[in-house]
DNA sequence: GATCCGACATGGA
DNA sequence: TCCATGTCGGATC
């Protein structure tokens, strides 16, 4: 179940007579618990109440209780032994008239309210659906309400009015469900003369049988659209006459409604009637996009950015400074000025907008800004110079892009009410003169420069430089010229396999020649075409995007483009982990990167909320100059041999087995023997684990197959590899029996693995002898030196490899021709090679000295051996002493030593922009 | 619920 | 044909 469908259950419930022996497993079952579970509450079977209530183990105890002893039923239940016992998270009492309910996991206020207002809580109790949601929406029960009652009306809509399903009319249907938010949330705050005005008007003028209520909404949306003095010449029922002007592109154009039966009818009502005051523009956009989005609805709130996050680019972006700047003025009336025009001629762009979230808290903390101004000034009624057409937005989808347009509206309402009162706030809040200033379309492909046109230079430019396609759509002008413009937003990420064929295309065009494109992220293209824009623009730029746009392979691609053009990365947020919803959501590792023109001071990085301040960030958003390493094919270190990535099966399984697999192969087949080799993954580097691979050798085709168990496993690898969809895996069908990539030598080998958690401070790495068949999962240096393996296990190195090479999410991979091709060494002397080899000897003493530990074990930071972790201190000392005579402070000054060493060695390779 | 890391599609050379 | 990388979700404690 969802958010929203269990927020429904959870009202029907309310509804219904109060039955004290029904409610508690009516209340598990309004959570989604499953019937069985239910059932089996019920036998008593699991029901582990100690107070003659009802214990889920692990989720919640429930008692209901005689009329006016909710208090001290909640107390015996918070000290109740089972609700120890059972590990209940939460505690409810309730006797039909009140109820009461703690979370004993966290610190959330308990809840206590009258029984029938307890689905205003609901969001309280999400965790035992198992949806772990952000506090803003499981704080927003009402938006959650709406939002599913909105998706009903919307559903039943259509299903009466298919042809509004259409995707020519898709867009009438969705500007129609604006018009009603609108006019629910203006009946609701005194904007429409009279409480629940449009609702009671339709449910008196529309017949109970629905079959006028379109003519009844009609009327009033044309009467909205109508100035009062129009209104009888143009003939207006009179009824409609008590209803404002309203216009402002909202009402304008067609009126047309769709049909409605009784069923929606009586849904319209109902929405009516609910509280839209309690509406957040903050998020409602974002909830609000479930109304017409399946998939959305699946995971209500999963285009939602929170609150910080958005300051997270707001605030380094622009609005601190304006704080600043306010902070200077003190009370310098001059000063103050000075600074509301200059804010007065800001324009805040989202070129992928979504329903308006970033334009909206743009909006609302500009208006603090000013109404704190205007205090200053003994202006507090003022009205705002800020204004809401210099918020502009590029949406993909109608439906988002008609809802932040209105959540603009509301924000504004809002602000002018909180910072100005309500009586101005309804003076001037009607007609609406606002036109379409948010614009529905594929960003990349759009003009950015006619949406949101270059300030002050009094020409109006169009540039094809720019990557862009002419918009053919009236220009809405700015009002107050001359000012800075800031583009922000959290444009889609789409990584280089998931993305669809115009995707593919739309970066194709922005990257203009090449096709390192195609490993680059979706979101990638916003970053290029912003660039380009602050060519032409006065003002910075930041977005919210995957991580992997700053890691590995894409860097090259994406920054040599954005610093050629001119700008550089003026601040940005270390990779964060991006938490928004259910946690059946896979949780994606952020950062924030903020460009401006290359003459624009830079802030620094930010590292968990904590800014350092620098005068260069690299693209690896680490401070340091902006450099960034490319793919080498062959080591740029003469002392370097070949790594490989180790043997990749692409077998489906078939030509592994485990330990015990083998030894009941080897029961039933002992010639198997001779074709079953060790095999070497990370797993089996670091944690111990044994498994085999079946590794035959084209003379032995024969002989293996003659082995029944051996021709199964490879008829079965034929199978799987002729039914992937990739043609390069299909074609290894040919060969069954054999690894799809194999790079196994024989003799001696240093192993590293693919992938290492974040956690250990050295790379796991070990020797191997040649009876052993590395995994892909591995990279492999054949016929390397100990001191290759002194190098791979340093400090000095791992550093490296956390920089510059990709990541899976917050954890590091290791990469070939990120990693180690381009690792710089200075060249050594035979005795730095003899040091380095004693250095890497002890430590693999030191391992073996704590046999049967593994190298998970040992390299615990927590739990590292003092005389391996000694080890590793010598080997990092004389390592460190080859680059520059003595260790290194720290990883910064690694990296600074590292990237000089890189750019010296490959001269002409990499690039230093700027 | 945190931590770790496998398996392969994909596309470049 | 050969080979390197990102993905992100799944296994495992």
């Amino acid at each position: 179940m969802n958010a929203v469908e269990i927020e429904e259950a959870i009202s029907a419930l309310a509804e219904q007579p109060f039955d004290p022996d029904e409610f508690p497993y009516a209340f598990l079952e309004a959570f989604g618990r499953k019937s069985t579970e239910i059932k089996r509450l019920r036998s008593g079977h699991s029901n582990k109440s100690d107070l003659d209530g009802v214990l889920q183990r692990n989720h919640i105890h429930i008692k209901t209780c005689a009329l006016g002893t909710v208090k001290e039923t909640l107390d015996a239940l918070r000290d109740s032994a089972a609700t120890a016992k059972g590990k209940a998270k939460f505690i409810l009492a309730t006797d039909g008239q009140t109820l009461e309910a703690e979370d004993l996991s966290s610190d959330v206020p308990p809840i206590v309210c009258d029984y029938p207002e307890f689905p205003d809580h609901f969001g309280f109790f999400l965790p035992l659906a198992g949806i772990s949601t952000v506090k803003q929406i499981r704080e927003s029960a009402f938006d959650i309400k709406a939002t599913g009652r909105l998706n009903r009306l919307y559903v039943e809509l259509l299903k009466d009015n298919p042809e509004w399903g259409t995707s020519e009319r898709r867009h009438d249907m969705n500007h129609f469900m604006a018009r009603l938010i609108f006019c629910f949330f203006a009946e609701d705050t005194d904007i429409f003369s009279k409480a629940d005005l449009f609702t009671s008007t339709i449910e008196t003028m529309s017949a109970p049988d629905s079959s006028n209520t379109h003519e009844v909404i009609g009327e009033l949306f044309k009467a909205m659209n109508t100035k009062p003095e129009d209104r009888a010449g143009a003939g207006r029922a009179r009824w409609a006459s008590v209803f404002p002007y309203v216009n402002g592109g909202l009402f304008s154009g067609s009126t047309d409604v769709p049909r409605f039966s009784r069923i929606s009818r009586s849904y319209l009502l109902h929405i009516g009637n609910l509280d839209w005051k309690k509406i957040n523009p903050d998020i409602f956009g974002s909830m609000i996009q479930a109304v017409a989005d399946d998939e959305e609805r699946g995971a209500l709130g999963m285009h939602y950015t929170s609150v910080p996050n958005i300051l997270k680019v707001l605030n380094p972006l622009f609005l601190d400074d304006l704080r600043e700047k306010l902070e200077e003025a003190g009370d310098n009336t001059r000063k103050l000025l000075n600074l509301r025009n200059r804010m007065a001629r800001i324009r805040v762009f989202d070129p992928a907008c979504g329903s308006g979230n970033f334009l909206v808290i743009a909006y609302k903390e500009m208006r603090a800004i000013e109404a704190e101004l205007n205090q200053r000034r003994g202006e507090g009624d003022r009205r705002s110079e800020i204004p809401l057409t210099n918020f502009r937005g590029i949406e993909l989808r109608d439906f988002p892009a008609e809802i932040a347009r209105l959540a603009l509206i509301i924000a504004e309402y809002q602000c002018d009410v909180r910072h100005r009162g309500q009586k101005e706030a309804l003076a001037e809040f009607l007609p609406l003169d606002a036109k379409n200033w948010i614009t529905c379309g594929n960003a990349l492909r759009l003009d950015w420069l006619s949406i949101c046109p270059p300030t002050g230079t009094g020409v109006k430019m169009h540039s094809e430089d720019l990557f862009s396609t002419p918009l053919d759509q009236a220009e809405i002008d700015f009002e107050n010229e001359g000012g800075e413009t800031y583009v922000c937003g959290n444009p889609p990420f789409k990584g280089a396999r998931k993305q669809s064929a115009e995707q593919k295309s739309d970066l194709a065009f922005i990257f203009q020649g090449g096709n390192d494109y195609k490993d680059c992220d979706y979101v990638a293209g916003w970053y290029l075409k912003g660039a380009a824009f602050l060519t032409v623009t006065k003002g910075a730029l930041a977005f919210v995007s995957t991580s992997s746009v700053c890691e590995g392979e894409q860097v090259q691609h994406i920054w040599s483009r954005v610093f050629d053009s001119g700008s550089k990365i003026i601040f940005a947020h270390r990779p964060f982990a991006w938490r928004n919803n259910a946690s059946n959501i896979a949780m994606v590792t952020c950062v924030i990167v903020g460009l401006g023109a290359d003459t624009a001071r830079v802030l620094g990085v930010f590292d968990d909320e904590t800014l350092k301040h620098c005068h260069s960030v690299s693209p690896y958003l680490i401070p340091g100059e902006p450099i960034f390493v490319t793919a080498q094919k062959a080591p740029v270190s003469a002392n370097l041999n070949q790594i490989v990535s180790g043997s990749m099966p692409r077998d489906g399984g078939n030509l592994l087995l485990g330990n015990t697999e083998k030894q009941e192969l080897e029961a039933k087949a002992p010639g198997a023997s001779k074709f079953l080799r060790r095999y070497s993954g990370t797993s089996e580097l670091t944690n111990g684990t044994i498994r085999w691979c079946l590794w035959i050798e084209d003379g032995d085709l024969g002989a293996a197959k003659a082995i029944p168990e051996v021709a199964e496993r490879i008829r079965a690898v034929e199978a799987f590899r002729l039914q992937s969809k990739a043609k390069t895996t299909n074609g290894y069908a040919r060969i069954p029996h054999k690894f799809a990539q194999r790079s196994h030598k024989n003799g001696n080998a240093i192993i590293v693995s693919a992938t290492s958690s974040q956690n250990r401070e050295y790379l796991p790495a070990d020797w191997i002898n040649d009876q052993v068949i590395v995994s892909n999962a591995a990279y492999v240096v054949y016929g390397g030196e100990l001191s290759q393996f002194a190098c791979l296990v340093s400090r000095l190195h791992l550093a490296w490899v956390a920089t510059v090479c990709g990541r899976m999410k917050t954890d590091y991979r290791y990469s070939k021709t990120l990693g180690w091709n381009t690792f710089p060494i200075p060249p050594l002397t035979e005795k730095n090679k003899a040091d380095l080899n004693r250095c890497a000897e002890d430590i693999l003493l030191a391992r073996e000295a704590h046999f049967p530990a593994t190298i998970a074990d040992l390299y615990d930071p927590a739990k590292m051996p003092a005389d391996l972790r000694a080890a590793h201190d010598r080997n990092d000392e004389v390592l460190e002493r080859i680059y520059i005579g003595r260790r290194f402070r720290n990883d910064t000054e690694r990296l600074e030593k590292l990237f000089d060493l890189y750019i010296r060695m490959t001269t002409g390779k990499g690039k230093k922009a700027g």
